[in-house]
DNA sequence: CCAACAAACGCAACAATGTTGCATTTACGT
DNA sequence: ACGTAAATGCAACATTGTTGCGTTTGTTGG
């Protein structure tokens, strides 16, 4: 199973068009097994008790930042100002679609639903994106605040 | 007018059964004043520039604590993982509403239209907040541009 | 108005998180 | 296997926010 899973990070991550690290299949396998968002630290510990050799702060950072920019992971800030990283689904565009994103755990979340028509612009305004961003408590950050 | 602004604050603070001190009084101003929720940095620049003598770092980070604690003041954290501070008497439901956010200047527009409903969300999920942004140049930035 | 006390302030140092520069190592196409 | 661009590791730095502590100030009771 471990190597199911590296198999389909390793592929995820040569399909993006980056080399494909080991640091970088750690990486991805850790944010595809964690149920919410991790932050750095909590990547660097879950990273440093596994039996490989441990990596270095600012490469993680820079992994972290190379996922995001291939689409392969998202990034978020909660609510202490933190940044946390959770996997992108492969398969899905992160352009154009609804977001849920949780104020608690900063997990985002896709909806399937349409994008709204924009409303109109004040005049000599160009629109290139539009964002449309639900914000609240995911499931499971709302039961444990019950 | 600063007078009146001044004694708001004062008589603000006074009911919200903390000392009124000249710097309390100054950075609820300032924050009433703000068209936006302002952060540290912002709010540190501000009061220096002002004719009075400029606040310490740490106290800054004080007072804003305790205007937050007495309810006079709200804390959010922005994208960028820094924490905004905005009066909590000046909340005109910027929520509510549609903004436009320039990528060039940075610049945030408020626009007249509804929000769209909310589409429907999974099971267990909260909604708390709706962001509809819009992002692209504004008609300035558009125009320098071109 | 004055004194006393608690709250608020200023300063210094510290802590947590994130970034930059640069030399070395590694992935990968040829 | 080799060359090259990308990725890594290390050190230093930057930004944002916090803690400890001695001094000053706002408020309250006489």
């Amino acid at each position: 199973m471990a190597a199911t899973t590296a198999a389909s990070s390793t592929d995820l991550i040569r399909a993006a068009g980056v080399k494909v690290t080991r640091g970088r299949v750690r990486v991805l396998d850790a944010l595809n097994a964690a149920r919410q968002p991790l932050c750095h630290g909590e990547l660097e510990l879950q990273l440093a008790s596994a039996d490989e050799a441990s990596l270095d702060r600012v490469t993680l950072y820079r992994i972290l930042d190379s996922l995001v920019a291939c689409g392969l992971a998202l990034k978020a800030v909660d609510t202490r100002g933190v940044f946390r990283f959770s996997a992108a689904a492969a398969r899905h565009r992160h352009v154009d679609h609804v977001h849920f994103r949780c104020i608690d755990c900063g997990g985002v979340f896709c909806l399937k639903a349409e994008l709204p028509p924009p409303p109109k612009l004040p005049r000599g305004f160009r629109l290139q994106q539009i964002d449309f961003d639900l914000r609240g408590l995911c499931a499971e950050c709302g039961t444990r605040a019950a």
